[in-house]
Parts: structure tokens; sequence; C-alpha cells
DNA sequence: CGAATCGTTGAAAGCAGTCAACTAGGGTGG
DNA sequence: CCACCCTAGTTGACTGCTTTCAACGATTCG
């Protein structure tokens, strides 16, 4: 949150995810569970003592972190440059790449999180979100549900945001 | 960029910055150079033999990767939740903040990028900020000159974005 | 039943984007 | 040397998307 009190939600958090880092010195977010929730504590310093002896866990910490880099650019991108329907768009078919892969039935996507909270994450007003959820809903894309979504087309979509690559610009080799 | 020519910038990198994460399997930005650049390139798998031999290099990798990830939350909350001066000024603040430490005169400001990337990394318009730094200047708060800016207030201006946390909910510890 | 919260919908306002014109500086070639 | 072009930057007028403000329906809980 910022101190006038906006509010801008980071993430939604999964089964087997990681809350911060084990070298962050404080919290910079804060965390509510929107369901039942189990969560387990690693003391820092035994955590880290751990990670010290086992290289490989600390390789695979790293790749996450990578992860969650770019993960957070797409983001960043994203709110930066989508319009507000493209944002929900993009929303919904990551929120399902992501439950999908837990074996939820193929169609229906819960949310379980409150549209203020969707509103949050996507940098969008709940009456917004609202609105675009009932023109996707004319436009035959979804169905709105009080647990969710059912999703009406392909589940295929692509990712409005493919993206393309320029060619890097040339520089000085160094060792 | 997206597909449809919409650019993003995600970051602008200063001397000893990493580029990528040596676990990405290809690249998912490109990288100009805006001015002279000299570029380390380390043979991937060399690199990771050394990371594994050396634990501390790997926390330090790690824990870098921890802040950048902060940054890039800062950045989400800014361009979700931000006007564009509120863009325009954190950004003015933030880069001072950067270059500063390298030793720059205090009230000078480089920007040695265009207009056209402050934009993008703002998920604004040239023309917004071009005449948000016109409003700035009409205000005194800064002077535009070729080089970059010439600020004119304090320079210890508070971050707009400084953040309140919420108490976190309670949870169930698990082991 | 009343209160509170969540979600939806409508009307109006405002901020930033789009389109366009203009200036200034730098490079190129005649 | 100057005409020309190209790019970067600025400024203005207008449009439009999203927000804001407001009212209303649905659901839950006490």
């Amino acid at each position: 949150m910022t101190a006038d009190g906006r509010k801008h939600i980071v993430g939604f958090v999964l089964q087997g995810d990681f809350l911060n880092s084990p070298f962050a010195d404080r919290h910079t977010c804060s965390v509510d569970a929107i369901s039942q929730a189990t969560v387990s504590q690693f003391p820092r310093q035994r955590f880290l003592t751990f990670l010290e002896a086992h290289p490989t866990t600390l390789c695979q910490m790293l790749e996450d972190a990578g992860e969650e880099i770019e993960a957070a650019r797409e983001h960043i991108l994203l709110l930066g440059r989508g319009t507000a329907e493209e944002k929900l768009v993009e929303f919904i078919i990551s929120w399902r790449a992501r439950v999908g892969r837990r074996g939820a039935l193929a169609n229906l996507l819960p949310l379980p999180m409150a549209r203020r909270d969707v509103a949050d994450y996507l940098g969008l007003t709940i009456e917004t979100v609202s609105r675009l959820l009932a023109k996707l809903e004319r436009e035959n894309v979804v169905r709105v549900i009080p647990e969710g979504l059912r999703l009406m087309g392909p589940t295929e979509r692509p990712l409005l945001f493919e993206r393309s690559y320029m060619a890097a610009a040339p520089v000085n080799r160094a060792t």
C-alpha cells in the first residue's frame, strides 16, 4: 500500500510458492489469505546454513528468482502498455495457466479472490473489472458465475502480448 | 516489445549490473547501449561451475535477485497506481539516487536516455513526459537543459510512495 | 428484519493519449 | 556554404478510455 491508502497487489500465491527472500531484512509486502492456507516457516539462519550446504537447492532458488523477475517484467509490460481489457484478459489467461496445472476443470476457472483484488492486481478499479467482465460475457467469451468464470471459447487463445524481440545492438566484448 | 510494436523499457543498466540470469534458456529482453559501454560475457557452463564452487557468490546473486524483485514490485506499484506526474517525479528521484552514488554533481542530473525511453519506462507517451517536464519547470522544481535536468529545490524530497504496511493476517503455522 | 459487504450498472468528469503543427539541431550531399 | 532531410523535442486542440460518483440488487450475518 501507499501512504495515502492506494493498494496494489503484487501477485497471487499458490501451493508451494515461496513468500519472500531469505535475505530480505524486512518485509516489503503484506500477505492475506483468501482461502484455507498452511504456511511453512523456516528460521532464517538455519535455512541459510542449509542453503550453504546444498548448492543445488540454492541454484534452484536462484532459478526461481529469475523466473519471478521475468514474470514481474511481463506484468510491468502489461501495466504500462496494456488497455484495461487486455489486462483483464491477460489475467484470466495466465491465471488459468497457473491453476490449470493443478488439475482444475478445463473450462471452469475459479476466482477465489474478490473483484477488489483483481482490480488492485491489474491497476484498475472494481467498476472497470465488473464492466469488462460483463462485456466479455456479452461477447460470449466467458460466463460469470458466483465461484468464478466459465470459459466459453477455445481456451487455447494465445496471449495478447506475444512478444517480438529486436536484434540486440552490437557491443564491445570484454573478457 | 509486444507483437504490435508497443515497447516497454524494463530498466536502465549502470556499471556493474548483471544483464540476465545464468539460468534463463533464452533472452526475454533486448538491450540497447545509449552511451559508451563495455560488456563482459561469461560462458554459461563455466560460470555455473564457478558458482557451484563459490556458494558465497551464489548467495550474493540470490540476494541481488531478491533486490531486483523488490525493485520490480516497486515499479509495478508505480505503474499500476501512480498518476503520470508521480511516475515522472519518482523516476527523477530514483534515477538521481542511482547516479548520485556514482559521484555526479548534486544538482545536475544527466539524462543520457531519450524522452522516448523515459516514456517507455514509465508507460507514458513522449508528449506527456515533455508536458510534465515543462510543468515542473514552471513550478521551479527543475530546469530542463540539453544534457539533463538541473534540480532546483531541495533534493531531499521524499519518495511519493513511502509505503505503509498492513499487519499480516494471522496464519496457521506449520513445521 | 436491518446492517454490511460485494458486485453491477449508469452518468459525468478528468487525465492521459492521439493527431498535428512547429522549432531546433545535426548530418549529408550538391 | 547552403539547401535538404531526418530526428528529437515541444506545444496545442481534441478525443476517448478509465475513473469517479452515485444508485441499486444480491448475499451474508447478526
